[in-house]
DNA sequence: TATGAATGAGTGTTCATTCAT
DNA sequence: CATGAATGAACACTCATTCAT
């Protein structure tokens, strides 16, 4: 450490080199995650790859499984402050149809941020462990969305406002996620975008004939 | 198309009690892949569950992964029979609206066969071989919708039917599937099919503005 | 079995598929332990490739080793038999020398039965029971090379012709053997047979300087 | 000339406790493999008899085979440091007659040193995986004796060397190691040490009639 | 506090052998 | 007698976790 750095941001020492720390084995973690798959992601593995001994691994993660919950929990935060960001560009005074595609946009910011890491931790934590996880996600994006159509309620033609939500949020999802893999040039070039943006649109817009 | 002779069977049962046993070993990894997940399924818990000796089990899965694919194989036939039957009863003289239910209804018939085991099943097996698998019944069942797209292809309003087949399958089946799980009621009472229904419609059909 | 079939040698017929069963595990042993090794040597496997069922080959065998010990028993006739015949024809009226090379070109001969099954037992058999199986086989092997020293003690040099005996079988043996596969082309061509003559000539008729 | 540093060893001890791990270990599997044989060499067992888990056996040794190599490899060096020693303290000025004998009480003492460990790695090591194992080490007896007789061409009267040297390492090495079980009385009072030397002497010196 | 040696329950899998049919 | 389904002890090996140093 050089004798100059500025003595402003030096936490107590013990505890930068903890933070220090308990980064490589995130860091560590996610290589083998994305790149060896989860049967590759043992704790000694971790440990070696973070330059660590296994000793200090279990001083700073209780077990095998907190490691993934911390990189899950990291790796939301990264996710939620990417939609936020996008979501603050365009929300004030442009049309519904602008804000819409601003959504989706958000969301395909969101997978892009690391796309390997996002699907490997989709497949491992959801359904493991009573504290699930990625509802509260869920939730808190569904929140989100929700006040945005409640804010347009007037030019919505659906009754269920609360089914709504969850049936557009489902969609985009699970069109941009797959999409990752399965079609990464319609994700690059903005077909899909638009493409899912008329199935929203048309969907809470256009008149029911019934 | 039933699934072509499964390969990955050593020994084709030929006593009935042979046959006995692999049904047995199957309804147990069943029982335990949904009931404890993934982590629970041990050879030899499938093999106890099933009332078997381990090295029954051996005698007619080359190894474990192959009771996976056997139980996954057993598992689509099911769905894809159940699809090909409700979408029978309905193809014919009806609207385009009616077929689209129809398709919905059928999907949602297909989750319904066990949706603990679909669950279970579509997190462990997409992802891992070369094979891929999820490709393949995904091509098989957007072959069926793109089959029918064209078949009404006046009435819709899209550019890229290609593409938007992929965004109605993709839409659809991430709705149903995670609906069995965070909105039952819906799915029961039909409320889910229509508002998909809708969601599919409109994007097929109303008119784009932009 | 044709009509005609010569009944005089028709033993009861049950004890002629018998023999034939035995005959064919044995074949079906041997087969596999020289060309998959012994590791491949599995009952189940044996079975198979005799065409038998798992349950007929222990009514003939009441276990594993048994088959090793029939097919090591078998092996050990053929060598015997090669020996004797091969010295059969030179014993009588041949100098010395003569019979000295014949016994080696019997061990050599006895060595090209089968030198992979030859090699399989040597390598499992010697050391495996207390019915020390190869001892008693060599006490054969050496009481006739004795009987032959025996009868030419006047041409000899040595003090102990038992310890002598047992050295030039040791060395023949240990000669002839690895060079099967050290060294095949000498012992086709004649040199190794040669060779192994002097060593053995020599040490027995050289006058001791000491 | 020593073995290359071991690569088959998982990870270098660096602590003491860890080389004593080690050292039980082999001790562990010489004592099983000489006392009970090679089928009572399982990883388990051996740990068991070394106090030591089977998750430190597999720290230090990346399989069972690797064990054996270990084994092997320790013994070997041993077996040559003794050799050249033995060679060493007879090479300069003496006859060749005297030479001869010292080859031999060479090997003699080499099987000394652990003639149980010695007769069990004898048969399951050098027919296992393609490095031929027990050829490198003959050659490399092969070329020291070869090495002995180049440098008294004068006194031999055989015309190929190369054939001769084969033919009396094989015939010493058979005659001492197969006497260790089956004349442990000669080779103790040193008849057997005498007999062979004149095997080898009149082999190599003895005029050809023929 | 960091280290890394040590642990051992548990995993997938094999194979000699038995026995009901 | 023949069959082959069934058995289960045993094997090589892994990995999350602990704890003496």
């Amino acid at each position: 450490m050089p004798a100059k750095a500025p003595s402003f941001v030096r936490k107590k020492p013990a505890q930068a080199r903890a933070r220090a720390t308990v980064e490589a084995i995130l860091e560590a973690a996610a290589h083998i995650l994305t790149g060896q798959g989860y049967n590759a992601l043992t704790t000694n593995h971790v440990a070696e790859r973070a330059g660590v001994s296994i000793g200090s691994l279990y001083q700073y993660f209780p077990n095998k499984d907190a490691i993934l919950m911390a990189l899950a929990s990291r790796h939301l935060d990264d996710i939620e402050r990417t939609i936020d960001e996008a979501m603050a560009r365009t929300s004030q005074t442009r049309s519904f149809r602008t804000i819409v595609r601003s959504m989706i946009e958000a969301n395909i910011a969101a997978h892009r941020i690391d796309p390997s890491l996002h699907s490997a931790l989709s497949e491992r934590l959801p359904h493991q462990g009573a504290d699930d996880w990625r509802r509260t996600f869920d939730e808190r994006v569904m929140a989100k969305v929700s006040t945005i159509l409640q804010a347009h309620r007037r030019e919505l033609a659906v009754r269920d406002l609360d089914l709504a939500t969850y049936i557009i949020v489902r969609s985009v999802e699970a069109c941009v996620h797959d999409a990752c893999w399965q079609r990464p040039g319609d994700l690059e070039n903005g077909a899909l975008a638009g493409e899912v943006s008329d199935l929203v649109i048309n969907y809470l817009t256009a008149t029911r004939r019934r």
